[in-house]
DNA sequence: CTGAAAGCGCTTACAG
DNA sequence: CTGAAAGCGCTTACAG
């Protein structure tokens, strides 16, 4: 494979020539520029990012830092779409991404793993937890990052995340006004991360503002699979006081609660409403169609990369950080209580 | 960040021999093996990948080559759990996986993409077309390689698939002694992949078998999206002979078949038989659980992977094609036609 | 506008 | 068992 020095040889100019022509710097004649691209394209010449690595310059290649292990991630749908956003936002300004995952049980190995490489020119991050404490690692070697999620930082810079309290209160103030007052909730792991606390806090705000509390035997975890959906439906239903309707956090524990639904033998929305949040694809494809916060999930992933790259490529230090709307979907998981009457 | 000079000095020995210790070679003696540890211990030294990449050596990332775009490879649940395999075997072993995916239209632009940044150790390629012409690419560097699919080298070397033919071969077999014969086809796009033509070849062998012939109004296409799979089956559905079974060749194409089934008010089984091809973790979502053909996808991702490490790390050049079994998963969407009775 | 030379952080023969 | 030195393929001041 060629090598600069083939291509300066063959176009008879020196290798800091090749170099500047490939960046692009001015002030470099037409003429010689054109024998060395003419060079370049005869030798089917491409510079060896390796080498780029070494001398600190772009790599083209940014760091997915995902605290999760494979399957954890391969499993949520949601978390995919945002990295369909960031492929597709460094795919089309022909980054590559390299993704770094955890060590199960091991989040920071995720955050080291990719530092070790030494030749990423920036990363987006999936925030978990609060402590937020691995993006430090990022910081201190200087890699430009931003955060999608939330970060714990006293101004909020750098990161990317939905509007998950808006979202939580929009979905539970709708339920109430189709006539719910009993509402389960299957939240998600609780010491997780802070959307799940701003989602919460949407709730309750929503509730207070209809005068409804909160009914602890009403509020069940998850683990945002599907099974635990179901396992939190189940505990739900076999109370004696059932809630009318159930506001899952995530669309794959709504999904689960369905299964649980029907196996009572409870109709959707008939007996039972459920909301979701997320929308992931498959929400419009069950039956019946889920109703369910968005999350602009691919939007929330381009985004990030795209101010990535801003800040790689236009030297941007710091961005104001982004909150993305989250809005209800309303298709035909939930309805009026079937002894209640709508009061909207 | 420190370096190996770093840690040399405070070692008192040289690079030489800290690059030594680092790759484990014999013959140094425990004494100074144990003051460099020490020292990169202290310093929390890491080699950097791009420094390795340059010199030949180890980096510790192997490529994913993907010939298609972001967007179409997301919204692939059985692409995705290939994908899952091979992050999941990468992972475990301590590799980062970069993946170069193809600018739209261009699939040989994934190839070269990532033989550009010269510091991958190997790589997985998801193969798609006949010509297999990209992975030329790879050869041509040298780069060990373990192609997903087909290869259409004589003798199939280094890949690992499923058994397409098998595959399919059961589940035409099967609709047949349910009692069906006049049984609607929904091909992939046909100059796709030889995979296709494999299962193609399914089909035919288990029709001829039971002396069916195909009708060729009952052979239609969709490009493996749900929307194809719904005008396929409308196709097959608004002709005067309607089929009364229909077989997808992936899963997401049996879906949109299902709900062009049920605009038709055709309830399935009951009114039309449905099986599909792959067993995409969807597939037990949908009303009726979705009777399928299964390819081990994450198991062929771990494989392949696993393969390229041996090829990587005990020099094996090269391996017998490995062929995964496909299998038939029998669910609720397939029952004898109403007005026939099984004969099996 | 162009080039000589040092340097990025490793590894690898080669001596000793 | 250990180290001096060259080299991997670039880029970046610095001169000219």
């Amino acid at each position: 494979m060629a090598n600069i020095y083939d291509v300066a040889r063959l176009a008879k100019v020196s290798t800091a020539t090749v170099s500047k022509v490939l960046s692009n710097t001015p002030y470099v004649s037409q003429h010689t520029k054109k024998r060395v691209l003419e060079a370049i394209e005869k030798l089917h010449y491409s510079p060896s990012l390796a080498a780029r690595g070494l001398t600190g310059s772009r790599t083209y290649v940014i760091g997915l830092v995902v605290p999760y292990d494979p399957d954890y991630l391969f499993s949520d749908p949601f978390l995919l779409e945002v990295i369909r956003g960031v492929e597709s936002v460094a795919n089309d300004n022909d980054y590559n991404v390299l993704i770094s995952m955890a060590k199960s049980a091991d989040q920071r190995s995720a955050y080291t793993k990719l530092v070790r490489t030494g030749y990423v020119d920036g990363a987006v991050t999936l925030e978990t937890f609060e402590g937020n404490i691995a993006s430090k690692v990022l910081e201190e070697q200087g890699i430009p990052f931003v955060s999608i999620g939330y970060s714990d930082a006293p101004n909020r810079h750098n990161s990317v995340s939905a509007s998950d309290y808006t979202g939580a209160y929009e979905a539970i103030s709708y339920l109430i006004k189709l006539g719910h007052s009993r509402i389960g909730i299957i939240c998600g792991p609780s010491h997780f991360m802070s959307a799940l606390e701003e989602r919460m806090r949407g709730i309750n705000d929503a509730l207070q503002a209809h005068a409804i509390e909160l009914d602890s035997s009403l509020l069940t975890y998850g683990d945002f699979t599907l099974d635990s959906g179901y396992k939190a439906c189940n505990e739900l239903l076999s109370s004696e006081n059932r809630p009318t309707a159930i506001f899952a956090m995530n669309d794959r524990m709504a999904m689960g609660a369905m299964r649980c639904a029907r196996e009572y033998e409870l109709h959707i929305p008939h007996d039972l409403s459920l909301v979701g949040f997320d929308d992931i694809p498959m929400a419009v494809l069950v039956e019946p169609p889920l109703t369910t916060v968005r999350q602009p999930a691919v939007e929330m992933g381009r985004c990030a990369t795209q101010k990535l790259l801003e800040m790689i490529n236009a030297d941007v230090r710091e961005f104001e950080s982004i909150v993305l709307p989250a809005e209800l979907i309303i298709r035909s998981s939930a309805a009026a209580p079937h002894w209640g009457r709508a009061n909207s």
